[in-house]
DNA sequence: GGAATAATGTGTTATTTTTACACATTAAAG
DNA sequence: CTTTAATGTGTAAAAATAACACATTATTCC
């Protein structure tokens, strides 16, 4: 970064103390800071997103995301785990910074710029331990309107998570360890919201090779039970490809 | 987004009124915010970037990003385009959001988290205006070192152009309006950093079908002058292709 | 002006990847 | 024991990608 504004002028080389422009930082420059967390759940072969009613007057009634103003001591990655630390109680999870919203009206109380982290949860793993706000899962398909600019970074988020998810091994965070090739494919047909052949989506994960057989069998399950897999990631790591190829 | 701490306890509705917030966000809560713009550009068949001499004597000699603290009555995106007009004279430059940056350590002045863009310029037409701390064009591959954590911003930022140029129509905005078939395939070998097979490259943008044959030659080359075309943003906006596939 | 040079322009074949599609098997439910 | 509903498996057609060579044209250099 570099900081001062350009007179136009000159060709010479400016040069700033760092006391010079630690007054500018510390001064009327500085923004409130927050992070929202799209926190994306699969559950009834659904795609689901964790919402709290809003705390605000103004927007009481809806719903929103989980978000804190950041504390300049704490690093953004962390105050997105804190917050859903705090929120949810769930820890450890998969977690990517998606986009950064800043728009000058976005928010009542003033000027606040968020970063928008999107997480990845295995629902049946993590059950919710606090349920403040009536904090809880929601059909992504049937949000029609949030909080703040909220549905905006909603639809943002899920559409990452849409590009992300065909070219990176997301899908096993929503699923438990174990897992049946059947609901993998539910997890990619809810995200991708299309309906994919079962045979042919067989063949292209048994090709990848990803996939260990475990050599279990579902439990309980209302049919004949399917075999049980785990994603293989230290395999993944070492083969996974580069790109290449020109498509649009 | 939501602001108040979770208390951990209840389970109650918690409402905070607006200038409950309102204190909470003109407060010490706030945090030094600042746009950083990695300016890509096409020249000699190689991938450039734009650099100037840091102004910040701890990283004296050093080179570094165009950036500038955001005014908290501007928005993010018009922050960008301010530092690109004051720092070069430019205007009118594609332009994305590429992530942003907020480690506690990563400026010496104090906490600065900053929001970077990249941009996307035609070197030929837009002969840089103002040059001010030494302003030029550097080969992104013969970077090395740079000041703040600008090395590992300008990395992201070719990533993620690696990325998008493959799906998206973003090379075109490195050329001249008017451009020939092999400089269009020098700007892919430069990002991608591959060599690829010139007839399959021009069988490849001639099924897209967004070239227009503009009925011109390429002027003034020490070789049998190519046809010149255009990009025809309007029938790519219309037949763009809906993704579609897993691969990792 | 003619020969040498260097890049443009073009088609076919082999390979790989993707898509489409049907039937026997197994366990649970009634 | 019969019915039901899901699992598990292979092949053939179609599409996309990769590999590959030669004639043409303008420039450059004798």
């Amino acid at each position: 970064m570099h900081m001062s504004k350009s007179s136009h002028t000159s060709q010479a080389q400016k040069i700033k103390s760092l006391s010079a422009i630690q007054s500018e930082v510390e001064s009327i420059n500085r923004i409130a800071l927050s992070v929202d967390c799209v926190i994306f759940g699969f559950d009834e072969n659904k795609l689901k997103v964790l919402l709290i009613r809003s705390d605000l007057k103004k927007f009481q009634g809806k719903w929103s995301l989980l978000g804190d103003l950041v504390d300049p001591a704490e690093e953004l990655d962390e105050a997105a785990s804190r917050i859903l630390k705090q929120r949810t109680g769930l820890d450890d999870v998969y977690m990517e910074q998606v986009k950064t919203f800043g728009c000058l009206n976005r928010h009542p109380a003033g000027r606040v710029v968020t970063v928008v982290y999107y997480s990845l949860i295995n629902i049946q793993n993590h059950k919710l331990k606090i349920l403040d706000n009536e904090l809880h899962w929601h059909d992504v398909s049937e949000i029609e309107e949030l909080a703040f600019d909220h549905k905006q970074i909603l639809d943002c988020s899920y559409e990452q998570l849409q590009r992300r998810v065909q070219e990176h091994p997301l899908a096993f965070s929503l699923l438990p360890k174990k897992f049946s090739l059947r609901e993998l494919q539910n997890v990619y047909e809810a995200i991708l919201n299309i309906k994919m052949d079962r045979r042919n989506f067989r063949k292209k994960f048994f090709a990848m090779d990803f996939l260990v057989d475990i050599d279990e069998m579902e439990q309980d399950v209302p049919h004949r039970p399917g075999k049980l897999y785990n994603f293989n990631y230290n395999k993944y790591e070492k083969k996974k490809k580069k790109w290449v190829g020109i498509d649009f």
